[in-house]
RNA sequence: CGCGGGUUGGAGCAGUCUGGUAGCUCGUCGGGCUCAUAACCCGAAGGUCGUUGGUUCAAAUCCAGCACCCGCAA
C-alpha cells in the first residue's frame, strides 16, 4: 500500500480522490484542501468538492488558509507519514518544507502537455489558442510553477466543437489512472521523471475579464475557439442595449460583411459578421435571463 | 441580511411609471401562392398575466408577503 495525502479542492479532482480512495495499492491517508468561504449568490457558506467526499467517506481533512505558513498542519502531516503527496487544482503554493514532508516526493497533476501551457488555465488556453490536442501530465512538484521533470503523460485530442467543460470531463476521468500508475511506477523506480525542455515552455495564465468580450473584428474561427474554451463560466460576451449577452455556442459559417453587423437571421440561429468568415450564434443567454437558442433572443429583440 | 434583473398562450418579448378591450416576433394547425431567400398571402386554435393577501367600482399594472430563475461581485 502506498500511502498518500491528497490536496484538491474543485470537482475536476474529485474523480482522482474516488479512484485512488477505492484502490487497493492506494491509502488515502487525509485530505487538504481551501477553506470554506462565502460563495455563490447571497454569499453563502460553501466547501468544496473534494471536502465534501473526504467528510462523507470519514476521511481527516485539513483546511490551511496557507499550508506555507500553518506549521501545526505541517505537522499533523507529517505525523502520518505520508509516501507521497498527491496535488490536482489544490489552488494552494507549497513551501520547500512542505514538499519535504512525504517519504517519495510530491507529485502533481497538470492538464497540459508541459512545458506548454504551465500555470493556471491550461485547459482553457489550449482550445482558446485553437490546438488540435492537448493532454495531463504527472510531475515531480518543485518550487516554482509547473517547472518540475515530468512523470508520465498522455495525450488527448481536441475536436472542432469540443468546449472546456468537454475537456474538463475528459481530464478528470484519464487523470485517476495516469495518478495510480505514476505512483506505483515511482515506488517501483520502472518511472524515471524527465526534466521539462527548455524550448516550447509557455505560460496559461488566468482568463482576464477584458478577454471575455467578444471583439467582432476578429475571425470568426478565433471567436468559436473563446466562446468554447470559456462555455459556461465566465463565457463569452457581447453587449446588446445595455445588456451582457454571453454566448455559448457557436458554429462558424461563410459570409462577410462589416464585422459586429448583423447579416441573418434563420432557423440555425443568428448570424454575424466577424473580421473573417461569419459567425452562427446558436445558444445565448442573456442577462438576467436563462439560456436559449439564438433565434428566440433574436425574436424578442426584433420589431 | 453583498448589489441588481426577471416570472405575461408552446418559445422569445412589449405592456406596469400614468389602473379601464391581452399586444409583437415566432412556432403549431388549416388553406393559398410557387422561387420569394430573415420566403410571401389568408385564416384558426392557444392566456385563471409565478403565488398569496391588500387597496379599488375596476389590478398584468398600485401596496405587502412568499416561491422559483438569472446577471454582477466575491
Amino acid at each position: 500500500m502506498i500511502k498518500i495525502i491528497f490536496f484538491g479542492t474543485p470537482a475536476i479532482a474529485l474523480k482522482s480522490l474516488e479512484y485512488l480512495y477505492n484502490s487497493d495499492n492506494i491509502e488515502v491517508a487525509a485530505v487538504v484542501t481551501q477553506p470554506d468561504k462565502p460563495a455563490g449568490r447571497g454569499h453563502k457558506i460553501t466547501m468544496s468538492p473534494v471536502k465534501q467526499f473526504a467528510l462523507a467517506h470519514n476521511l481527516p481533512v485539513f483546511q490551511p488558509k496557507s499550508i506555507r505558513k500553518e506549521p501545526d498542519i505541517q505537522e499533523a502531516l507529517k505525523k502520518l507519514s505520508p509516501d507521497f503527496f498527491v496535488t490536482f487544482a489544490f489552488g494552494q503554493i507549497l513551501s520547500q518544507d512542505v514538499l519535504d514532508i512525504p517519504r517519495y516526493e510530491t507529485i502533481n497533476l497538470h492538464a497540459s502537455l508541459l512545458p506548454k501551457y504551465r500555470g493556471a488555465n491550461p485547459i482553457q488556453r489550449a482550445i482558446i489558442n485553437g490546438d488540435k490536442q492537448t493532454g495531463i501530465c504527472t510531475m515531480i512538484t518543485e518550487l516554482g510553477l509547473d517547472c518540475g521533470d515530468v512523470c508520465m503523460k498522455k495525450v488527448i485530442d481536441i475536436p472542432d466543437d469540443m468546449t472546456c467543460v468537454d475537456l474538463f470531463e475528459k481530464i478528470s476521468e484519464d487523470a485517476p489512472e495516469l495518478i495510480e500508475k505514476t505512483l506505483i511506477g515511482l515506488v517501483d523506480n520502472t518511472i524515471v521523471p524527465t526534466p521539462q525542455s527548455a524550448d516550447g515552455v509557455c505560460m496559461a495564465n488566468k482568463v482576464s475579464k477584458e478577454e471575455t468580450l467578444i471583439d467582432w473584428n476578429r475571425s470568426a474561427e478565433d471567436i468559436h475557439n473563446l466562446v468554447r474554451g470559456i462555455y459556461k463560466f465566465p463565457s463569452a460576451y457581447f453587449v446588446y442595449n445595455n445588456k451582457i449577452i454571453k454566448v455559448l455556442e457557436t458554429r462558424v459559417v461563410d459570409g462577410s460583411g462589416t464585422p459586429g453587423d448583423f447579416v441573418d437571421a434563420g432557423k440555425d440561429g443568428v448570424k454575424i459578421a466577424c473580421g473573417q468568415d461569419c459567425i452562427l450564434l446558436v445558444k445565448v443567454k442573456p442577462e438576467g435571463k436563462g439560456e436559449m437558442p439564438a433565434r428566440d433572443w433574436f425574436n424578442g429583440i426584433r420589431k
